[in-house]
DNA sequence: ATATTATATTGCAATATTACGATGATTAAA
DNA sequence: TTTAATCATCGTAATATTGCAATATAATAT
């Protein structure tokens, strides 16, 4: 049926399942491993960057913009991105949580 | 035209977005938690725990597997699913190096 | 005012994902 | 051996995602 029964799921595994979901895209890497590099870029930027269309790139962008991850800010003609730091911190967290969660093998119960 | 250009990333922003894709759904966290807590499970357990077909958490674990993140042992009539732990810590690693790699707002260039 | 630059949005085609019933394969129990 | 239990795979329907050309919007320059 092809929509997610997001129903089943708390709001906390929802919430990961989105963050993940768009990371879960090489452009999207790609421009959050630019802004670590540049702390600033505009859409023009990563057209040139990644040689995606400027429709494309800006998709990508408005994603990473609604979970929060990045924010925009009109600067003349252009706008200009960056990481979000508040909620940069606030994933970090979660996910460090989860991946710190696992104990390592238990020789008794592991398969 | 719906399909990922990969040949435009490097091979490590193509890993890490297949990853990040394959936790980028509620039941794929839903189950990783689950194994988190109880350090096996079969396929029975998450149709009780989630709700879902049989089919359906079949498939997820599927994906889970191929990414490496879990695996599977035959176990009677039933397959053992726990973490994997090498992939773990693989994984584990370059996300934090991603999430480290993030210095904080700069006062100077940032929007 | 007009042209230029930069980005967002719309509409569309191709492909991918999600979910599940049905079916098949395998093991254990009766 | 028949039955039940467990899981994977296939086929399919509904929906989502990806990518881009065309177009719209907004700011700046001429």
């Amino acid at each position: 049926m092809g929509v997610t029964k997001s129903a089943l799921f708390t709001a906390e595994q929802n919430q990961m399942a989105q963050f993940a979901k768009v990371l879960g895209h090489p452009a999207r890497i790609a421009i959050i491993q630019y802004l670590l590099k540049s702390n600033t870029c505009i859409n023009g930027d990563l057209v040139l960057e990644l040689g995606l269309a400027q429709a494309t790139i800006s998709q990508h962008l408005r994603e990473l913009k609604e979970i929060g991850i990045i924010q925009g800010t009109i600067e003349g003609a252009s706008v200009s991105y960056c990481i979000h730091h508040g909620r940069w911190i606030e994933f970090k967290e979660i996910f460090s949580a989860l991946f710190d969660q696992y104990e390592g093998p238990d020789a008794n119960t592991c398969c």
